[in-house]
DNA sequence: CGACACCTTGAAGAGGTTCAAGAAATGTGG
DNA sequence: CCACATTTCTTGAACCTCTTCAAGGTGTCG
């Protein structure tokens, strides 16, 4: 099957310019630049002059390493800045007083998180790395007051913050209308996809997540996570171990996607 | 019971300053001020300097009205504005390919439309007035300009940005954690306080939407909020008729909408 | 190597859906 | 303003999907 293949093929690394020099002098915080990395076409605009570009480092006050099971940010905390992911695998999750709790997503390299900040002045949810992470931290009062500047990051930013509700939408119509099979195949997909634009593999991927996490995502319990990935397998659609996923037939899951048509 | 009583009461109107001889010009679209308007608490940053203030009129292009059962904008539709309801029920929705759709939200006055259709410069979803209404409209190249220059107005657009991923992260923990009386139950008691922050009353409320359209919107059929709606009238928390909802016991609904650790 | 977290699978049960029929309200056109 | 068509809402009964409870298996990490 698919052993130790995964791992290596699945983590084809996006970057390798890392300034270990200077990263050596802060075991948590580094200071560093976006003009000279390679995950800027991600989170920053395109298409920015020189001197704009040089403007943009300022944004980012330090990096920030997140160690796997610790908070980049919690519920109720002061917001001061946003995040943008450099290495690492994060979810997001927003719970009620009676402790229940919902993952609002999973959020991967090049993408930006603590936009729920804004509104209150605090977070409103919690964000956990689920791999040792390491994020940009972009102070929020810097943003604002360079975005008036630099138009083109002013348009970024309402981007970036327009996307994510594009993104709700989508999975609230999954978690509105979608039955157990069409969220699972709907979120197997989803992820292949954003981890293909980073480079990965179009059909094989590591989950940074349980089953019970997934489940929380999608709106089931992990049983049921579980006993529908045992259906795909069952169905030739993907192998599964564990945590490594190989998608074997793409089509097969987007035909489960959009398949509330056959009756 | 409460046969016109709701509507006559529920109707306490929050504006009656409207310009009525601008109004006659156009019967679509009106050039209107934010500066006299009295939603502009609602729609419009606080604390403003005089000379700002005048600016942001130049915000608000027209006004336009639209019927009962239009729509505002629809899904795929070029993106050039945000629109703030006047007056007036929103929803709005999205669609897969196969005829499934969502309802992702409702917003009533004060309330801001259009913030899918900023990353991909197009409308992701379609805005279907559910009585008719009229709203401002705000060009959105105008907006970022404006804001630009004005740092209040700047920070009000990432507030409402963020309200909305905010709202929208609860609606995900609803539809992804909540039974259907807990889903109803949190559903009026959003409706309601909303409307009660408008001036409407805290525990009468005209439904603007179906059954149906409640059960997109909670991920739920028509029939499940019919039955749940009558169990709350069994069980004397609410009284209703048709679309018009009297809650008789807010508690009651407090503590179904928390009530998932009584086991 | 043992403890712990995570995953799988089965069987029973509950909550919500589907299908169907009828009642109530709303709107339309004469 | 009334009659009729249409839409919307309610309720029942059967069914189905997902959940719950339970047990055992697998993998991981100190």
């Amino acid at each position: 099957m698919f052993d130790t293949a995964v791992t290596s093929e699945a983590a084809k690394p996006l970057s390798s310019d890392l300034d270990f020099s200077t990263r050596r002098m802060n075991p948590q915080t580094i200071k560093v630049a976006c003009s000279n990395c390679n995950l800027r076409e991600l989170c920053m605009p395109m298409g920015l002059k020189p001197e704009e570009l040089e403007r943009i480092d300022e944004v980012v006050a330090v990096r920030r390493k997140v160690k796997r099971g610790a908070t980049l940010f919690r519920n109720g905390e002061k917001f001061t800045s946003l995040y943008a992911i450099r290495t690492g695998f994060f979810k997001t999750c927003v719970a009620t007083e009676d402790g229940r709790d919902q993952v609002t997503g999973f959020q991967m390299a090049g993408e930006i998180i603590g936009l729920d900040g804004i509104v209150q002045d605090h977070h409103t949810c919690d964000a956990v790395a689920l791999e040792d992470a390491e994020v940009c931290v972009m102070p929020f009062d810097r943003i604002e007051e360079l975005s008036r500047e630099v138009t083109a990051l002013q348009h970024h930013v309402h981007k970036i913050m327009s996307r994510e509700i594009v993104r709700e939408h989508g999975v609230m119509l999954l978690l509105g209308s979608m039955r157990a099979e069409e969220r699972l195949a709907a979120f197997l997909l989803n992820l292949v996809q954003r981890l293909h634009a980073r480079g990965f593999s179009q059909s094989e991927l590591v989950l940074r997540m349980t089953r019970e996490e997934i489940g929380s995502y999608l709106g089931l319990k992990l049983e049921t996570v579980s006993r529908t990935f045992s259906k795909f397998v069952d169905e030739n659609i993907v192998e599964v171990k564990q945590r490594h996923v190989r998608i074997l037939d793409t089509d097969a899951l987007k035909r489960i996607v959009n398949s509330q048509t056959c009756q």
